[in-house]
DNA sequence: AACGCTAATCTAAACGTTTCGAATGTGTCA
DNA sequence: TGACACATTCGAAACGTTTAGATTAGCGTT
């Protein structure tokens, strides 16, 4: 900028102030200023602007990980919503794991970003303290976090697993296995809950042995539905609660030499490209993942543009079930079917 | 650190020093500054290092698409990497617009990144002037760009598409349809050399008929599959030189009510974790991810450690074929199997 | 002609670091 | 005792912006 202003013979405060056009210049100094910013192909060096402006017009976003296509389409939208505004996104992954996640927040942190978007992982750890004095607004994605009160988008749960079983069960199903996620993660234990309730309001019990936990990856989940195919009475459909998980499933079954939906009926949460593409045509219950990563683009959005006083606001949006052909309809139902 | 240098009654050069291990304090300041930084909880301000240092010790990664899976798995290795290394990254898409790509770049330039890795659309544009004379460091992904001369980690394709569609050949196909994503993107036209020399390598005509072009997309697929299939003597084999369009030929197939692989064998360039989990089970060409991901960070690091001036680096992976049941075998080859 | 008003431009301080060179104190040696 | 080397600490400039407030010039009033 210096340079620039002994090219047009001016001081720097004029050439600031044609950039940013926060002051009436001379159309004579301000042709002067432009051409000599084109000739010397000048450009404002951003780090300089934001340590005296104090804002980066950057921000952070945490998930757990990426490959997981949930969070794959979520950091889509959300990255072109805040490139549509004029920010940068840091991406940071934190492998589901709990000091990765504090780490990855203070290097965020460090690096000044103006808010943050985070689908927390463990109890939250670091970012309880940050809530509550740091002057970075904070939204939470898909996990909500106890003891960290601020404005957060997630779905509604237990209500979309309620449907879901609840589908199973007008299918004929009565031993319906759960596959799930570390229970201390809200969707986890939401999703567990509409599991139990969709039994109970349809009088069935819950068996206990039905229900395997697992830590989101592939791996748990073929060895969830190992145990759950080993059993004296196994079941005759599983819910699994998260998408890598139910790939697991499927290999278990396949490994196993059973086929589904013929000896097993599978549904699964999150939706994904290939879900209707292939045999069987996996039963899902879709996020809408567009409205998801924009709404919480809209939060902090309104955050940063000085909306600070506001209390936190918590959106919470629907699933939608998506039935494909992967559960078969089981006793007098598929007799009438295939009737 | 202002304010820890007062609390700790010394001046803010040796609260730098100590921060910094650059001079030696005596034990005595070193302890009463480091207990004045736990009092206070003072966080170095990155920014204002950065203005000083000349260095962010973040960059930025620009892919067309992250919801391609093999966009997806690279970012991910990409990212972990430059954490383990302390950069943060900044990811950006391009959704492979050439416009978006040049604004892209040229917000990550403002934000002053110590590099670039740029999975580069359209015909580079902007690019080419920086790697010249900027001194960022770039980093080419999967795809070469003309006049623009840097490192770069691509993939073997001609070779990696050459062996797939012999394959086909061995099966005793002769019509093999080729969808392709638009040729002036390096994999693109380096796989469809790889298509061409496999069918003349077999003594086989190339039937221009048989080929067609799409804009990456699954919709691209569909459409380039229907006209495939609705021509007069249609191919018995299809290959889709791209992840997303393969979707849009196997619903293609579907909604024309054939199946994969009786009527049609399909094969595809780049894997993903439901290839082999549902039916059919895709026959395709799996890339090194990590490899790929490991490499192209590598590359930076090394740049980004300070060897600048080494001649620029080209990086060739090996493709590999997995062979699954997409694809069958034709005429006398499939007696045998089925005899 | 002196005055005040407005518009245009500039000077200089600030943002929070790093770092060079100077200053201070201490001990060693002739 | 003075000269010198060395270790430790500090003052102040610099990085490239923004901006509050000062300065200057031009012009209409009285």
């Amino acid at each position: 900028m210096l340079h620039v202003a002994e090219a047009a013979r001016v001081s720097v405060a004029t050439v600031s102030a044609v950039l940013n056009g926060t002051a009436t210049v001379s159309p004579e100094l301000t042709q002067r200023i432009e051409q000599a910013i084109r000739d010397i192909g000048y450009k404002r060096n951003a780090i300089a602007r934001s340590l005296k402006m104090g804002t980066t017009r950057t921000i952070g976003l945490t998930v757990p990980h990426i490959t997981n296509p949930f969070f794959t389409d979520v950091v889509s939208v959300i990255q072109q919503a805040f490139d549509r505004a004029g920010y940068a996104v840091m991406l940071c992954c934190t492998d589901e794991d709990l000091n990765t996640q504090d780490d990855q927040i203070r290097l965020l942190l460090d690096r000044m970003v103006d808010g943050l978007i985070v689908a927390r992982v463990g109890d939250g750890g670091i970012l309880k303290g940050i809530v509550g004095d740091a002057n970075v607004p904070v939204v939470l994605l898909d996990r909500l976090c106890e003891g960290v009160d601020t404005d957060a988008v997630v779905l509604d749960n237990q209500r979309a697993v309620f449907d879901a079983v609840t589908y199973l069960i007008h299918l004929g199903h009565r031993r319906i296995g759960y596959i799930t996620g570390a229970s201390d993660i809200s969707p986890m234990h939401d999703r567990m809950i509409g599991y139990r309730e969709a039994l109970q309001a349809a009088g069935l019990p819950v068996a206990e042995e039905l229900i395997r936990s697992g830590n989101f990856h592939e791996i748990d989940g073929y060895n969830a539905t190992m145990q759950l195919l080993s059993l004296h009475d196994r079941p005759s459909a599983i819910f699994s609660a998260n998408n890598p998980m139910v790939i697991g499933t499927m290999k278990a079954i396949r490994d196993i030499g059973l086929s589904c939906p013929e000896d097993i009926s599978v549904a699964c949460f999150d939706d994904f490209p290939w879900s209707d593409v292939f045999v069987p045509q996996l039963t899902t219950v879709a996020q809408p993942v567009q409205a998801i990563g924009e709404q919480a683009a809209n939060l902090l959005l309104d955050r940063l543009a000085g909306n600070r006083e506001a209390p936190p606001r918590k959106l919470v949006l629907k699933g939608r079930l998506m039935i494909r052909n992967s559960c078969r309809p089981l006793g007098a139902l598929a007799q009438s079917v295939s009737a």
